[in-house]
DNA sequence: GTCTATAATGGGATAGAC
DNA sequence: GTCTATCCCATTATAGAC
């Protein structure tokens, strides 16, 4: 593999499970087995290598929340969808959420303002009034609630885990399960009756 | 008020914004107006001072989940209850949580296995076994649910307020709505119909 | 207890050889 | 492009006066 991308793949790795301010370049440097001034020839200084991890992750983690949601598919499958896919994503990074909100916080990082995912919040608007089967629901509340329940098993596994969600095994089944489980929940819960 | 309490609370605040390793101690010296040395005085090291910190709010955080969720109360009343208080805790230190999580994240932080939550999951087992106006559903799958629910609001604010909950009175009719509408979904979601 | 002054070092950055 | 060697500042930590 080609090293500047080696120092990307490790960066990443190295920043999610330490943040920004503790990760260090020496530490990326050894585990990319590249020198330390490499990092720099390619990123210039630890500012630009950390944007450029960061951009990559929000292009990541908010990507599926656009085409799921623009979707103007029945509620009900886009929901189901929705939140199989989201946990797929988390599955394969789960340290992401967490670290992008933590940055978030800590540092005023200025991210475009995301035109498509006000608009698909707009389309889950009127789906939500017309749709006589379901009430008419703030989507916002709506939106908070499934991404709240989606990412909580990753952003909160420490706590899960000494809770007794111990074993990988459980852990991963617990996954499986919500895909299921959280799209009835909420369904049944939005449902006129 | 006492210098000592005086460096806690800053440290607190200035932690919660930067994070374990981005935070300064003189920085946290500064804004409490004492000197640099006092703190190492008081605290040995920035480790000690980090841990006196944040073990304080851990118990800030997990006691009410504790106090709420131990009771034989009915359940309804329990999860509006629990929910409505939770959301209250929060809105007093809207960082914490993602302060807390993240740094869960970063470093291997040993903290005194919950045994009273776990009980309280068990209660709310039994509960959900018993009562057969609702399904018998995994508990922690409602719990993962409410507490996300919950704290969504907090640390995904950046998110949220790019997407147009802006102003701080939009943002605060949101909180005060989602006290009465995530209850309530959550209870319909889980009702045997 | 609280400060001033200073030491010690970690860690980001760069010059320059190859 | 990649490395070695070195710089230098920011930041933690401590010695010692008051």
């Amino acid at each position: 593999m080609d090293k500047k991308d080696k120092i990307l793949e490790v960066a990443r790795e190295v920043f999610q499970k330490k943040g920004k301010s503790g990760a260090r370049m020496q530490e990326i440097a050894d585990k990319a087995g590249v020198n330390k001034a490499l990092l720099h020839y390619y990123f210039t200084n630890k500012e630009g290598l950390f944007k450029e991890v960061f951009t990559e992750m929000i292009r990541k983690t908010l990507l599926p929340l656009k085409i799921n949601l623009l979707s103007g598919e029945d509620l009900e499958v886009k929901i189901k969808k929705f939140v199989a896919g989201y946990i797929d994503i988390m599955k394969e990074n789960p340290n992401m959420v967490s670290f992008i909100l933590g940055e978030l916080r800590m540092n005023k990082i200025p991210i475009d303002p995301p035109e498509d995912i006000k608009e698909s919040l707009n389309v889950l608007r009127v789906q939500l009034r017309d749709d006589d089967r379901f009430k008419t629901i703030d989507p916002f509340q709506i939106m908070s609630m499934i991404i709240g329940s989606c990412i909580f098993p990753f952003i909160g596994r420490p706590m899960l885990t000494r809770l007794g969600l111990e074993d990988e095994q459980t852990y991963e089944q617990f996954l499986e399960d919500r895909k299921e489980i959280l799209p009835d929940i909420i369904l049944d819960g939005i449902r006129n009756r």
